[in-house]
DNA sequence: CTTTGTGCAAAGCCTTTGCACTCGC
DNA sequence: GCGAGTGCAAAGGCTTTGCACAAAG
């Protein structure tokens, strides 16, 4: 059901673009690989300088945008200032909270059903549909709505 | 079809929210009712600007985040930089192209009936739906692709 | 008259980029 | 060894904000 690429598939994939395999882009496979929070570039930064203190916020974004270009990741614009990155390859979708800004993956029926009406010539290639909400510790009715 | 607040609407609104109404405003009033572009705030500015040539940036945002808070007004993240603002309060959903970044209106039926499923707890307030994909003079079957 | 809006400019956040050195291939 | 990758730092784009003056209610 999740579809992430292990760090091995991807080391394999940067080889096949004749791209190089460094150690540091290595920890990102493995940061990605176990990672469904959606992080943004920076949380991603901070979390390999954990294990790599002099890592590079440049190589960071090079390597997420490296992924990108070939579709192994996926950017999402959400709103809200930064872009988050998802390793999920799958065919999903987001839950987005209001109050927190969570990010969730979601798995719909039906959204090849969705007919998009009066788009004369236009050549739909990809649709993406984002729930807005309030995620379970956000509810009105539960103890700790964060802000 | 397409509910776009008229100017006059705007005003009482922005009376009845306790906020002053200036000729500033009013110009951007004006600006949003025409406007089925999804323009920038930027944009905005550069043709609010023509009609008054003082007007400042600052009061551009202001307007439009205010516009926002009330609920007159859509912000739209669709990747690219700058945030859009959508003037159009139905219930409808975007089509991007990927080459040009052009925004258009959509309706769709069936939205309703997407079913997220596993969001145990997750309280959806809305629902948005993003194509991505070529329009009409982007097409590599036309003549003039952009980019 | 008081409160809010405006203009200007500066600061903030996120992301990209130039340069020189290092390292994978 | 060659060329791509890296680190550092600076620049760039978009948005917000502090201040003092002007204007709306």
């Amino acid at each position: 059901m999740r579809s992430v690429r292990t760090p091995a598939e991807l080391t394999t994939a940067f080889r096949t673009a004749g791209l190089k395999v460094t150690p540091q882009r290595q920890l990102l496979f493995r940061l990605l690989h176990d990672n469904r929070a959606h992080p943004t570039a920076d949380a991603l930064f901070a979390t390999a300088s954990v294990d790599m203190p002099g890592i590079s916020l440049r190589t960071v974004y090079q390597t997420l945008n490296d992924l990108v270009a070939m579709g192994e990741l996926q950017a999402l614009s959400v709103g809200g200032g930064s872009t988050r990155f998802d390793p999920n390859t799958d065919d999903h979708h987001h839950l987005v909270c209001s109050s927190c800004g969570v990010v969730r993956d979601v798995y719909l029926d039906g959204v090849g059903g969705l007919r998009p009406q009066g788009i004369d010539g236009f050549d739909v290639t990809a649709t993406s549909v984002v729930f807005h909400g309030r995620c379970t510790s956000c509810h009105p009715s539960s103890s700790n709505p964060t802000k």
